[in-house]
DNA sequence: AAGCTCCTCAACCGCGGTCAT
DNA sequence: TATGACCGCGGTTGAGGAGCT
């Protein structure tokens, strides 16, 4: 079957998105919502493919999209979950509300691969390997202090859409908001009831920040207290959340419900903690 | 202080799956 | 059933930035 191009390539923009594009994809999906990717930058008025402006939105711009660092307790899940599904990204970010599987597979290739590679070849090679560069280990820390001032850096060029960019809002702050909107949200659409069952659980653990593995044995107990047959299953059929916001057909009352979540919030720079009293 | 090296992450590409006709 | 169109996913890339020498 023929595929057609995913984008007419004459007269279409390509690279990185500026601040006006941003506001008039906001503006446009709070408005219309995105029915029809393909047709969306028409309509918008956006000289970008259907497939750009999906991955911005869904990477980027989307409202509930957690900025900042991993948490330990994030990282953790992910090396497990790895483990658990391989590379199936989406599959992972389901289980890390406000996540996206772009995000998760950034930072694994960047520097939770790295830090496991060393972790087993220090076994064999522990002198040697700090001559010639420094370890994974030794370098994800610089470069995540790093990240957070270049995020920072970003945040103030960025249009008001993503008030989570502000790295201000910790990482547990935000996950709380999130973990608050989506059970809260779960109960009366139902749509995300699938994950949200483990992602609440997480998101509870992930509140605390001293317990640090506690993660693991309240996740994980019941994540693997299912055959992985089940949990793949579960995986592979439910309704991952970032899917709430409009990429299906049973979420127009997922999009008015986030997009009122996030208007609420000032879409802006207003903190969202207190959004979900609805 | 300047140049170099390395890292990060946003964005692109191409494929497979699914849905509509 | 076959075909076409769209969506979503995973792999990959390159520009920009931070740290090091």
């Amino acid at each position: 079957m023929g595929r057609a191009p995913c984008c007419e390539k004459m007269g279409l923009k390509r690279g990185p998105w500026t601040p006006e594009e941003d506001k008039v994809l906001v503006a446009h999906i709070q408005s219309f919502g995105h029915g029809n990717w393909r047709a969306l930058p028409k309509q918008a008025g956006l000289l970008r493919c259907g497939k750009s402006c999906r991955l911005r939105w869904i990477n980027y711009l989307r409202p509930d999209i957690k900025r900042g660092n991993f948490s330990d307790e994030e990282e953790q899940s992910i090396i497990q979950l790895h483990q658990l599904l391989g590379n199936r990204w989406s599959a992972i970010a389901a289980r890390l509300p406000g996540r996206t599987d772009n995000e998760i597979k950034n930072v694994w290739h960047t520097h939770l691969k790295k830090r496991l590679e060393p972790s087993e070849q220090e076994q064999h090679e522990q002198a040697g390997a700090a001559k010639k560069r420094k370890p994974a280990s030794a370098s994800a820390p610089r470069k995540r202090e790093s990240k957070a001032r270049k995020t920072d850096v970003k945040a103030t060029a960025e249009p008001p859409v993503s008030p989570e960019r502000s790295l201000s809002s910790t990482v547990t702050e935000s996950t709380s908001m999130v973990s608050a909107a989506a059970a809260e949200h779960g109960g009366s659409s139902g749509n995300s009831a699938g994950s949200s069952s483990v992602s609440v659980k997480e998101e509870q653990s992930f509140t605390s920040e001293s317990e640090e593995f506690q993660i693991d044995e309240s996740f994980w107990s019941e994540t693997l207290s299912m055959p992985l047959d089940d949990i793949m299953d579960v995986v592979s059929m439910e309704p991952e959340p970032q899917e709430t916001f409009g990429g299906n057909s049973s979420s127009e009352g997922d999009m008015d419900y986030w997009l009122r979540v996030f208007m609420e919030g000032g879409g802006g720079d207003q903190d969202v903690l207190d959004l979900p009293q609805i």
